[in-house]
DNA sequence: TGCCTTATTGGAACGACGTTCCATTCATGT
DNA sequence: ACATGAATGGAACGTCGTTCCAATAAGGCA
């Protein structure tokens, strides 16, 4: 255990799990998912993209330690004074404001749903389900559905974070889209077209929130 | 117009983004999201990879014609003389099979919402959950609810096959993961220890179709 | 019929990526 | 001092999406 000790300290400045994670985390937060490469890293750390593997298996365990570091955040700190939907709604929310803070998120948690990150909101929302007096045998089937619903909004988001980076502004480029909406054919896409005038200036958060909300509406019903 | 009418048949066997979708379509059923290389496109259509770009703008515009083409034999069939409720279901249930049937179409939709792919089932269920009789100002936020939720799954779905394509069968590997969950510390993780237990025995489909009744359920108590 | 024009083709080449490899460095225990 | 092994850094490999361009082939036109 002294060797350990003493492991991590054998260089001044030495490379470790934290640290790249850290840096790949900067990256990912000032330039978006594409500008992520090892050699980036490298550059950033001041070493050659060899050595980094010495610590991380390969990109995606990098990736799903960043995205568990940021995760871990908003699980650990949860609150269990408030009532159960309450709880489930603000930690929803949580992981919301998360992927609205760091994009590459949403692509990342809808792209594996067995990493550690996605466990932990997993168990997040299931132990709110249960206290919300569901009955057992269809705890873990609400459970994903709450948790399917935000990591499907999660790679959305994640889309949109891709698309609007390009160039324009956000405003202009919903307009866009809500354009073409506006004239497709009338009679394959009567809905399509309806709606096409709330896109723009619909508010990503809160209709989140109403999808939450619904399901657990729903989840009420059985309650 | 005999101008475009012979264009299209310039050369017998001629290259056309129908033939190279087809082609696309067959290597990515076969081998996977990963096979699917415009050196394997072209190796099978006899050809260069130069010659695609002639006829297919990138990999992405690809792909999402590959989406479209079997996402749109699934709407266009709908039957309207059922109940809104289950003309839901069934098209949720439509896309859930063609998801099962072709894992990479999982990934595809949920890496990108504004593909046409999407715009199709947004269609779909947006035209029943008006039918539906929800009050038109949540109409937007109820189809979307559904929307993400499906594709959540689908994200989740892909990532399962990537997962499950890796040697192994399905239930071993579902098994070491349960096992996992079930060795994860008890204070912090009651709730994925609890359900551990159906993990390598539950049905993805039944689990999807529950899902998507828990939200119709909450649609119903807002409409 | 023979040329000319242009859409289309096929494959070489480019730059970037994830990853592997390995000679070198450096703190440590002897 | 010196041997050991963890840790480093950068060259090199193979593959990818994409670009580029010389070669081709099928009309229209003389």
């Amino acid at each position: 255990m002294a060797t350990l000790t003493q492991r991590t300290e054998r260089r001044a400045n030495a490379l470790s799990k934290e640290r790249i994670v850290e840096a790949a985390i900067e990256i990912l937060d000032a330039d978006g998912e594409g500008a992520l490469t090892f050699r980036a890293l490298a550059a950033r750390l001041k070493t050659g993209s060899g050595a980094i593997y010495w610590h991380v298996a390969d990109k995606s365990e990098l990736l799903a330690a960043a995205a568990d570091q940021l995760v871990a955040g908003l699980t650990t700190g949860a609150k269990t004074d408030l009532p159960p939907r309450e709880v489930i709604r603000a930690l929803a929310l949580g992981v919301f404001d998360v992927i609205d803070a760091h994009p590459w998120i949403g692509g990342q948690l809808s792209r594996d749903p067995w990493q550690h990150a996605v466990l932990r909101i997993l168990e997040g929302v299931g132990a709110q389900v249960q206290a919300l007096g569901v009955p057992r045998p269809i705890q873990f089937n609400a459970t994903t559905a709450i948790l399917s619903f935000i990591l499907g909004l999660a790679g959305q988001y994640a889309a949109g974070a891709r698309f609007f980076a390009s160039g324009s502004d956000r405003a202009t480029l919903l307009g866009a889209i809500a354009d073409k909406w506006e004239r497709l054919d009338p009679v394959a896409y009567p809905f399509v077209r309806q709606v096409a005038a709330q896109l723009p200036e619909h508010d990503d958060r809160e209709q989140f929130l109403a999808g939450v909300d619904l399901i657990l509406a729903g989840i009420e019903t059985v309650r």
